[in-house]
DNA sequence: TCATATT
């Protein structure tokens, strides 16, 4: 005898038989029909595990349509060839729509997203890395004009598993080789939300006041189930309107008694230092250009053994202009902006006015001297110094082949303040300094979050 | 010339 009353076969959960449930949705529903009865009905051509009826949200009424939940992608093609566009319900105008619902397909390829390749990866090196978790049905990395590689790509996987597991695994943990950072692994983006992806990127684009409420998207929100919080945030983007971090308790300690004697005078005054005349560019002592010094020897910390090149490091000179700094001070500086990028990798922004975008940075430069030579001017809460894409890399002709190198590291950063009297200090000051051959140029950062209305 | 990219 076989199965009579059991509707719930439940076992694509337990992964017997290697089912995964599959979501139609059936349009032309008459709405008078209930749940039960619409369980029957499809029963007759596949099996069903589940029928929810799509109800308004107010007055709580079929809206004349269902989600039809299927144990395999087997099941789903039975009920969708017997059904879609063959059979008319009772009260319903024309026939039924059975079809595969929104993102499904995307689901049901077991598509992940790689993000944080390093620009040089190969397609082996990917392959070699995902295989650990299963078949990789297919990889895609994505390219821009040379070979260069985006820093992403596309994976698919035979089963759910297989990419859950690499997922898993891998997302956040692993680096590549030659990479500081790791790799982001998320699902892919389905359809529908590629075209927001692309929509709203065309809006910030075009108006230059990006629309960043929350409450005019309120269908994203919508569409999560109560309570669902997404497992990994592959960007690290903090919800619009909460500036800043906790991940630095300095300024509220040295608010507090005690704590000020502990910081030495001249580090404490620091932004207001930077708009001193006598620390200015062109006031600086001669004979010395921090051109000069990359010639002979690349100093990773410029600002500490050549503390009179440039204003960021001019504290940290005990002889000309200020006695009271000394070299523990100069330790104390270092500590401090090392400390300034977080181990996770996230980038901090400061407050609207706080970010500034500088050109033309040193190739020696990375993110500690960055930060390092920033740091005169106020509390520094992130520094990252990047590769400009459109210069970063030169071809050249070789016998056979083409060969790409580096050939001039265009490099271009962002440091973040706390305060924008701070940032403007900076600019007042390092706004065409000349640094490693190139005036650097500094200027606030591009601010897309800014105009918000209340 | 504006960071973490989306087929």
């Amino acid at each position: 005898m076989a199965e009579s009353t059991t509707n719930n076969n439940n076992d694509s959960g337990g992964g017997g038989g290697g089912g995964e449930s599959v979501k139609l949705f059936v349009g032309q529903v008459p709405k008078h029909m209930t749940e039960v009865e619409l369980i029957t009905m499809f029963k007759e051509f596949s099996l069903v595990d589940e029928v929810n009826i799509i109800k308004d949200k107010t007055t709580r009424t079929s809206r004349g349509c269902c989600f039809l939940i299927c144990p395999s992608r087997e099941e789903a093609d039975k009920a969708v060839n017997a059904c879609h566009n063959k059979r008319t319900l009772p009260g319903a105008s024309s026939p039924l729509q059975v079809k595969y619902a929104d993102g499904e397909l995307e689901r049901l390829e077991h598509k992940l997203f790689v993000g944080m390749l390093p620009k040089n990866v190969s397609d082996a090196e990917v392959s070699a890395l995902f295989s650990n978790y299963g078949k990789i049905k297919d990889l895609q990395i994505l390219r821009g004009s040379q070979q260069t590689s985006k820093g992403c790509a596309f994976l698919k996987y035979e089963t759910k598993e297989q990419a859950v597991s690499a997922l898993e695994a891998i997302n956040g943990k692993h680096k590549m080789e030659g990479s500081s950072v790791p790799l982001v692994v998320k699902w892919a983006d389905t359809e529908k939300e590629r075209q927001a992806r692309r929509a709203q990127k065309a809006q910030s684009q075009a108006s230059g006041v990006p629309n960043t409420d929350l409450a005019q998207q309120p269908s994203l929100f919508g569409a999560l189930p109560m309570g669902h919080i997404p497992l990994y945030n592959g960007y690290g983007y903090q919800a619009p309107g909460t500036y800043g971090l906790m991940q630095y308790p300095l300024p509220q300690m040295q608010n507090q008694p005690g704590f000020q004697n502990m910081v030495p005078p001249v580090n404490r005054g620091s932004a207001i230092r930077g708009l001193s005349p006598d620390l200015a560019p062109g006031l600086r002592p001669r004979g010395f250009s921090p051109a000069n010094y990359m010639r002979s020897g690349y100093p990773s910390i410029p600002g500490l053994q050549y503390p009179m090149s440039y204003p960021g490091g001019v504290i940290n000179q005990g002889s000309h202009n200020s006695s009271h700094a000394t070299s523990p001070t100069a330790n104390n500086n270092l500590a401090a902006s090392s400390n300034i990028i977080t181990s996770s990798g996230a980038q901090t922004e400061g407050p609207p006015g706080a970010n500034l975008f500088i050109y033309h940075i040193p190739q020696e430069f990375g993110d500690p001297e960055l930060a390092n030579a920033f740091q005169t001017f106020g509390r520094v809460l992130s520094a990252k110094v990047f590769v400009d894409k459109a210069t970063g890399v030169s071809k050249c002709f070789g016998k056979k082949n083409w060969i790409y190198q580096p050939y001039y590291l265009l490099r271009a950063g962002f440091v973040s303040y706390d305060s924008p009297v701070a940032a403007q200090s900076a600019i007042n000051v390092m706004n065409g300094y000349q640094l490693g051959g190139k005036k650097l140029k500094v200027q606030l950062k591009r601010d897309n979050k800014q105009s918000k209305p209340y």
